[in-house]
DNA sequence: CATGGTCAAGTGGCA
DNA sequence: TGCCACTTGACCATG
């Protein structure tokens, strides 16, 4: 069992980040090459996290999704550095993979694969067309081991319609994007319980990441025993199924996550990796490691 | 250099 | 109606 983090590391700081975007005005200012800047950067500071990670026993992470700023905008392949950027995040996925260790992403609430908007399905495919397209630079599998997860992020009043669309929106991914992707239950209970997304599962086979914290707002009536094992099945052989944990925010809303994490959640006897969503990243995890 | 207002994008819940 | 929460706060103008 691993347990990961997110992103970003508290303990290297501001200065060592693979998350430097910029803002629109900045981006029509300043244009491709300062893209091409910060990309650079992102991908050299990636793989010095992912040292500082395996000096300190973590051997899972979710990637940043902000490596290449406005890459879901842009031909990557155009940037003055690409060569640069694209040899950095082949050492960064060499590094991983040479140590074993387990790289994901998440792309943001933003990617809708279940709209009835065609431009938000177009940005959607465009988004998660960088993390693939960055996903192979590294050299990392077309699996759901190096997943690329997503949640359904709307009903529109009928769950198996929307459920529909994301199926049939499905075909249009490319294959380094469809042989990664994967579910993960919602924090509302009018959305997408483990048991809803199983009708996705039955339908295009992409496994269901299972949210111990999100479980809690949305049971679709299955303990947690049952929700983490019923998604457990949906992962191919051989590769071990992702979960996320994170614990509510004192004083927040309870779905807002905590900044640590008390516990280690039960597993009930499976192998899964856990990836804690805790707003002190690496500082949450390290006593447990 | 610290800080606070602002910032691409979608959706649902809530005061 | 406007804010919050989710992927992951980061940017940037100002003092």
């Amino acid at each position: 069992m691993n347990l990961g983090y997110a992103c970003i590391n508290m303990t290297l700081g501001k200065k060592v980040t693979m998350s430097r975007t910029m803002v629109r005005r900045t981006f029509e200012a300043k244009g491709l090459d300062y893209v091409s800047d910060l990309a650079l950067l992102n991908a050299k500071d990636m793989i010095k996290i992912l040292e500082w990670n395996r000096m300190n026993g973590i051997m899972f992470f979710r990637a940043s999704s902000a490596i290449v700023p406005w890459g879901d905008h842009i031909d990557i392949t155009t940037l003055k550095d690409y060569k640069e950027i694209a040899d950095e995040l082949r050492k960064a996925g060499d590094y991983a993979k040479y140590w074993k260790m387990r790289i994901t992403c998440h792309p943001g609430p933003f990617n809708v694969l279940v709209s009835p908007k065609e431009n938000v399905v177009l940005n959607t495919i465009a988004d998660l067309e960088l993390h693939g397209k960055i996903f192979d630079l590294m050299g990392l599998d077309r699996s759901p081991y190096n997943k690329i997860n997503i949640h359904c992020n709307g009903v529109y009043g009928d769950k198996k319609i929307a459920m529909d669309r994301f199926i049939d929106n499905f075909k249009l991914l490319s294959d380094s994007v469809r042989s990664r992707l994967t579910i993960e239950n919602d924090d509302k209970a009018s959305m997408y319980s483990v048991k809803d997304l199983m009708y996705i599962h039955n339908a295009i086979k992409i496994p269901i990441v299972f949210d111990y914290h999100h479980h809690t707002f949305n049971t679709g009536n299955l303990s947690e025993q049952e929700a983490l094992e019923l998604a457990i099945t949906t992962w191919p052989k051989g590769i071990t199924p992702v979960t996320h944990y994170s614990e509510s925010k004192i004083g927040n809303k309870p779905q807002a996550h905590s900044d640590y994490i008390e516990r280690i959640p039960e597993t009930y006897g499976n192998i899964v990796d856990i990836m804690v969503e805790a707003k002190a990243k690496e500082l949450a995890i390290l006593k447990f490691i």
